[in-house]
DNA sequence: AATTGTGAATTGATTCACAGCT
DNA sequence: AGCTGTGAATCAATTCACAATT
């Protein structure tokens, strides 16, 4: 049997969804309680109608002639994005990528903690933060964990290879920094990120 | 007078074009000189029916019933998204992300240079590779080179104010990793990549 | 015979316009 | 009066189906 058929949000949506859970966050720390949609989608860089539009996938939340709760708003967001609590994830190629990115503090603020990263030759010279395991260990930690999240940064002759290991040992979402098209199976979702994509993307639009 | 009307290309289709430039150079590499679009499509995981649109964008250029050489389709794609020659690009902040983005090998095989690294504290210990400026040379650098395009990958409290500058030294594209929307001219455009949306959107699409 | 190029059809996303609450 | 929620309309992207070309 196929996995049950949730209405899918459209993969544009949950992007934006995320991006006014960040803007709901900073009103949220300024102590504003109370946001209309036009308010919102400016912080958003979006129009308040799209915005709207958005936010009927989680149903009705807010409330007419008022505008939104915040509060509850971002709470129905978090919950939608599953991100409501602290997500573990696992980093794959402790190279100079990787290495920054366990060093970015960013994730946490965010709801995701690495836990672990494996690398084909870890380096022993660790500070703090989440240790760093030889691939072989990958298997077994994915099976006594609860993690279904890797970010793979492993160089490109070998990210097929190491994306084939995540599936066996049964991560389902993979954000790969490698410059490939990946091949997985159906029920796994890979975003990418290519830097050099984004260049050539600009390259051409900035074109005068 | 506004910039002349360049039949403009679809931003997803310029990410194709850049994704199919990519599969092209890897079939060079392997001594294969003509492709059918059924064959580069399945290398970069598109409809054929999509690629050969989206190769419209470029004009004719496929030979009926034999398909595309390889050479000169690459050739034509880095025409067009103006990567045919090599690129000079700034960096600025080198935290974490910006040192590790610095040290990676991955930009020039594509077509660009990083020719400068800009910090408010620039360590002095450097090895190989771009020089790192205190932000105060950055206007003068900018003004004498003939950079246009700019990575930020300062902190976000920081990075609407370097945006700024970055704008006023002449810079009309941006690569932004700080997780916030910046306010630019309309003839800048901006490219974001934010790793918690990435995360968010996995988040939310393994959900079972 | 094989394979591109493309108008037409379809599907999907965005925006409009206004009804419906508070 | 103000602002949301949403069906209808518009706009954009994708896919189909097949004529055109080698």
């Amino acid at each position: 049997m196929k996995r049950a058929a949730r209405n899918v949000i459209p993969r544009k949506a949950v992007y934006r969804l995320s991006l006014y859970h960040r803007c709901l966050n900073k009103l949220r720390h300024n102590g504003i309680t109370t946001v209309s949609s036009e308010a919102l989608a400016r912080a958003a860089a979006v129009k308040p109608t799209q915005l709207r539009k958005d936010l009927t996938y989680l149903g009705q939340i807010g409330r007419r002639g008022l505008g939104y709760d915040v509060e509850q708003l971002a709470q129905m967001i978090a919950d939608t994005l599953g991100t409501n609590s602290l997500q573990p994830v696992i980093l794959v190629g402790v190279g100079n990528l990787g290495a920054a990115l366990l060093a970015y503090r960013g994730f946490e603020p965010e709801g995701f903690e690495i836990v672990a990263a494996f690398d084909a030759v870890p380096q022993p010279r660790r500070r703090e933060g989440p240790p760093v395991l030889p691939m072989d260990r990958l298997a077994a930690f994915v099976a006594e964990s609860t993690v279904r999240m890797a970010v793979l940064c492993v160089p490109a002759h070998a990210a097929q290879e190491v994306a084939n290991q995540l599936v066996a040992a049964g991560i389902t979402g993979i954000l790969n920094f490698a410059p490939i098209v990946l091949a997985v199976p159906d029920d796994v979702v890979v975003n990418n990120v290519n830097l050099a994509i984004e260049l050539e993307n600009l390259s051409y639009f900035i074109q005068g």
